[in-house]
DNA sequence: CTACTATATTACCATGCAGGAAATCAGCGA
DNA sequence: TCGCTGATTTCCTGCATGGTAATATAGTAG
């Protein structure tokens, strides 16, 4: 607790808060849960282009958020930091009770 | 654990995350850790633009990320989910962990 | 009323970036 | 070698958005 942010420190959680902040991305590491899958397989996962998701790919790996292992033609994918996923659920936590306070403002609680 | 993650929810966690993906965002939060402020004192703190600012303000409290209270010609703002901080405390492990990864890779460990 | 202050809003510019198409690279088999 | 496939990279376009200056709004004091 009471950890202190200077400006650089903030600068380089923002950016990894930017990396979070694309749903394409997190329908990717969201796909990667369960274990390490093929770009191929990604993109078909997620309808998305295979160039996007490659790009989108490349971008995790620079931040650390994947890791790559290569197997022949393919490229496997998995996730590098479970932490990712505790972030999305104290993000649900606060949307719902965002959501619930909003509802009580309203007075439909 | 293991909540499911549908499309919709994940664009709904990728908007908080962008909106947390901003270094200025993120000062201002962090310049409300220890209690409110007026958004002269915030853009005293910062260094930014009144406009920017105010701008900024705005958005961290659509999202629900900030409340205000207004005092005669001022009005104060303040953090309204905690929860920030914890996203931030992640990420600063989660990088340090990262940078300590890379050091044992390149042999300085 | 006017004048002043604190915020908010608008208009505009510049940058960043997601997405797609096409070219390129890399690895395997014939 | 050529051809095929998976993946990356390059180029381009359109949109979103951070920053700033100017304007507008709100609240106070005189």
């Amino acid at each position: 607790m009471a950890r202190s942010y200077n400006d650089d420190t903030l600068d380089l959680v923002a950016v990894r808060f930017k990396v979070l902040g694309e749903p394409m991305r997190l329908r990717i590491l969201n796909a990667l849960r369960e274990g390490e899958r093929t770009v191929s397989e990604l993109v078909q996962i997620t309808g998305a282009g295979q160039a996007n998701i490659s790009k989108h790919l490349n971008l995790l790996h620079r931040n650390g958020l994947v890791e790559r292992r290569k197997e022949g033609l393919n490229v496997f994918y998995r996730i590098a930091d479970a932490g990712v996923f505790r972030l999305c659920d104290i993000i649900c936590d606060s949307l719902e009770a965002d959501i619930t306070d909003r509802m009580r403002t309203l007075g439909i609680g």
